[in-house]
DNA sequence: CGCCAGATTGACT
DNA sequence: GTCAATCTGGCGG
């Protein structure tokens, strides 16, 4: 896992974060988990996405390439990984993972931060020097279902969605 | 400053 | 099916 991976168009990223195992360790407690959804924002072209408003989420979608954006709504934290060059504003979220070693629900992106612990304390941080939290590779072979994003009024007239084929983690509807 | 909406979830009628 | 909880930022007074 190297910075060169979160160089590239959002989608791309999206794409093949499926099925990468992303480790967070909690007092020493290593919770492995297989990321199984995810979902490509773009810029302030995307009326959905955060950086058509102009505050510190959207200077933090322009960062360097894998800062953790961790972001606010309805009393849930959802993460997201910044991609693409520095000042291009594009960002991954992670829908649901897959627990491989622990047993929490994690079928939606507000149910897999409070699985993970994951909250405000990880924003701007970024996942490729991190010591709680980061993702490994992962050889596995499998189908990837493309879809219309989830949950967004204003959606792109694309499918921004991603997830793994037949896989019971992807958050439901 | 107050009010609203939104990449959500869960509890209750 | 309806409602509310929490954080962020836009917009109106």
């Amino acid at each position: 896992m190297d910075k060169e991976f979160f160089l590239k168009n959002p989608e791309i990223v999206a794409k093949e974060l499926l099925g990468k195992i992303l480790v967070r360790e909690i007092n020493g407690k290593k919770l492995k988990s297989k990321i199984v959804e995810t979902e490509a924002y773009y810029d302030e072209k995307d009326p959905a996405s955060r950086a058509c408003q102009n505050g510190d989420l959207k200077k933090t979608m322009e960062m360097d390439a894998g800062t953790i954006l961790v972001y606010g709504v309805h009393n849930n934290w959802l993460i997201n990984f910044v991609t693409g060059e520095k000042g291009k504003a594009e960002a991954v979220l992670i829908r649901a993972l897959e627990p491989l070693n622990f047993n929490v629900n994690c079928k939606g992106p507000g149910l897999l931060t409070k699985a993970l612990e994951i909250n405000k304390k990880f924003h701007k941080l970024n996942i490729l020097s991190n010591k709680d939290m980061w993702i490994e590779e992962n050889k596995e072979i499998f189908d990837i279902v493309k879809d219309f994003r989830i949950g967004v009024k204003k959606d792109l007239n694309k499918k921004l969605r991603f997830y793994i084929k037949n896989n019971l983690n992807v958050s439901k509807k």
